[in-house]
DNA sequence: GGGATTTGACCATA
DNA sequence: TATGGTCAAATCCC
């Protein structure tokens, strides 16, 4: 999460706006990246391209620093929020326990990012499954999964995985919430959290088939790997369920060095190297915890 | 034995 | 009321 000081003294309502101008700027600039790329032979556009990069750099650093608050401002809101852990911990009062079965708020206007990926991805967080739903007119089931330290640091974010096309294999994931967990494995220099992306985008047609030296150039400095994280996946052929034998080609590629990152890198990187599409959401950007957390806009 | 997953039941919302 | 989201006991796996 950032190293760099939030913008604490701005206003909610301000750092918004601030925020959406810098996104708009990110968008814009990837728009004259893509035309520098197809328009200019490379030696006359190389400094143009290096400009772009440095451009696009800058308001990602500075959607950084505008969202890095976010976190502390979440865990100072949520104190005094019911541990997660105490429920069902007391095992000997079973009816109450099951008097309390899902008895939740169900959330709502809670910041999404949807990635469609050819392949799934290691984003660098452990999550747990919590549970598996039958859509209705989806030829494939849904999986739900919270954040391995939602008990243990109260972090709220969910992720929702689902197989959306069979051929080419299409997963669909929407992270849901930010991270408020602190157990982040990644080097802190380049990640930061969901919880920075303060605009909600979908990912297309993420290409897993980039090549080594763009996954290198891309991924190395990122990514270690996620232990339990990188245990699900090579344990699984099918990456939704991961209790399955493993031998998928789609699940080689998901060694952890090249498939392990962050959302909101994520856009950053891949908007900078031109790898998929980037399109900005539409979806509510309120939030509306169940114990009241709420982010500054 | 502890942590993760499965799965049926319950609840919220449209 | 139908559907999706979440809970939690049971089960699995390391």
């Amino acid at each position: 999460m950032g190293c760099s000081k939030p913008a604490e003294s701005l206003p909610a309502s301000k750092r918004k706006r601030a925020i959406e101008e810098i996104t708009k700027g990110l968008q814009l600039a990837n728009q004259l990246r893509s035309l520098l790329n197809d328009s200019l032979e490379d030696d006359v556009s190389a400094p143009a391209k290096d400009l772009i990069f440095k451009v696009l750099s800058s308001f990602t650093n500075s959607l950084t620093i505008l969202s890095s608050d976010d976190v502390s401002q979440l865990q100072a809101n949520a104190h005094g929020h019911k541990s997660e852990s105490s429920r069902g911990s007391c095992r000997n009062d079973i009816s109450t326990i099951k008097d309390r079965r899902g008895r939740y708020k169900r959330r709502k206007n809670l910041q999404v990012w949807i990635r469609d990926t050819p392949c799934l991805i290691d984003d660098g967080h452990a999550w747990r499954k919590y549970g598996q739903k039958v859509i209705l007119n989806a030829e494939h089931p849904r999986h739900y999964y919270k954040c391995t330290h939602k008990s243990d640091q109260r972090c709220r974010a969910i992720k929702h995985v689902q197989i959306i096309q069979k051929d080419p294999p299409k997963y669909r994931t929407t992270y849901i919430g930010h991270h408020t967990c602190k157990t982040f494995l990644y080097d802190p220099r380049s990640i930061s959290d969901p919880a920075s992306e303060d605009s909600p985008f979908v990912l297309e047609s993420f290409d897993c088939t980039i090549t080594a030296g763009e996954q290198n150039h891309l991924f190395t400095s990122y990514f270690p790997s996620t232990k339990q994280e990188h245990k699900e996946e090579k344990t699984s052929s099918n990456p939704i369920n991961p209790k399955q034998s493993s031998s998928s080609p789609d699940y080689d590629l998901l060694s952890p060095s090249h498939t392990t990152f962050d959302s909101f890198d994520y856009e950053a990187i891949f908007s900078e190297f031109g790898i998929g599409d980037v399109i900005p959401g539409v979806m509510d950007m309120g939030l509306d915890f169940e114990d009241d957390i709420s982010l500054p806009f």
